[in-house]
DNA sequence: GTATCTGCAAAACATTTGCAATTCT
DNA sequence: AGAATTGCAAATGTTTTGCAGATAC
């Protein structure tokens, strides 16, 4: 990790009134220079050798703090996970059966006026696929 | 349950290898006449009064069944929480954070090309929307 | 020196599994 | 009787909570 990178990362921690922990900035470095859209789990055992001392206990809390300070956002695409992306513009997530891997895909949902919904006040928009990746088929 | 609709849906258990037990019949009438995207635990408590041996393995069991041979189809809104929808077509579903609520909204994402995925397989297709309903605001 | 942050252990849930009892044909 | 289905109890896995010790300003 270089330093330049780090303050970086301090200053969106801290522009988002966050204060920029070791675990915090490590984390959120993880999901910006991965982006894997990882799920506790792999952010755990990712981290775990450099952090010693890490618990799974702090990578929760800290994931729920970045997902509520919007810094981060969570997503579903299988319904035992919960993975975490960094890029918080709207876009849509890819995820192959067989490699399990995830992907992006540049997809506005906003962006598609939905009659039905003209008259709610809506927060979040998600679109996500499922099938087999060209690497895999 | 009039007679006709019980007909009606023990065909479709049959015409989908699945045996029409009561148990079977009674979930899959109560997805079908209820709209509401239960999930396991509301289908439970929604059934139990009326199916006083009902158990929760069993409801599990009928739904895993029923996903399988896609008779429905199981929804993601939240990360707790697995849906459970008799409409196999493809739509998005809106979830109000405040009544909790998960409507349905006419929407086909597999209508929209997305070049990115254009060398891939795709099996499902998923858009949802969080946010306040009419009725809330 | 007081607030906050971290991390262990336990608790809380949702879902699955093993297996015995029940039901259906 | 034989095969499938049901349902109890226990196991599994993920996320949250309570709290004590560590850290930071």
């Amino acid at each position: 990790m270089n330093l330049i990178n780090a303050d970086a990362i301090k200053k969106v921690l801290q522009d988002n009134g966050v204060k920029p922990s070791l675990q915090r900035i490590k984390i959120y470095e993880f999901l910006t220079t991965q982006k894997s859209h990882p799920t506790v789990d792999e952010i755990f055992v990712s981290l775990a050798p450099e952090l010693m001392t890490l618990s799974k206990t702090t990578v929760y809390n800290t994931l729920n703090l970045f997902v509520e300070k919007k810094i981060i956002t969570s997503i579903l695409v299988e319904e035992n996970e919960i993975r975490y992306d960094s890029d918080i513009t709207n876009h849509g997530h890819f995820k192959c059966i067989k490699c399990k891997k995830v992907y992006d895909f540049s997809y506005d949902l906003s962006k598609h006026a939905i009659a039905e919904l003209s008259d709610c006040a809506i927060t979040e928009y998600h679109a996500y696929i499922k099938g087999i990746c060209n690497k895999c088929l």
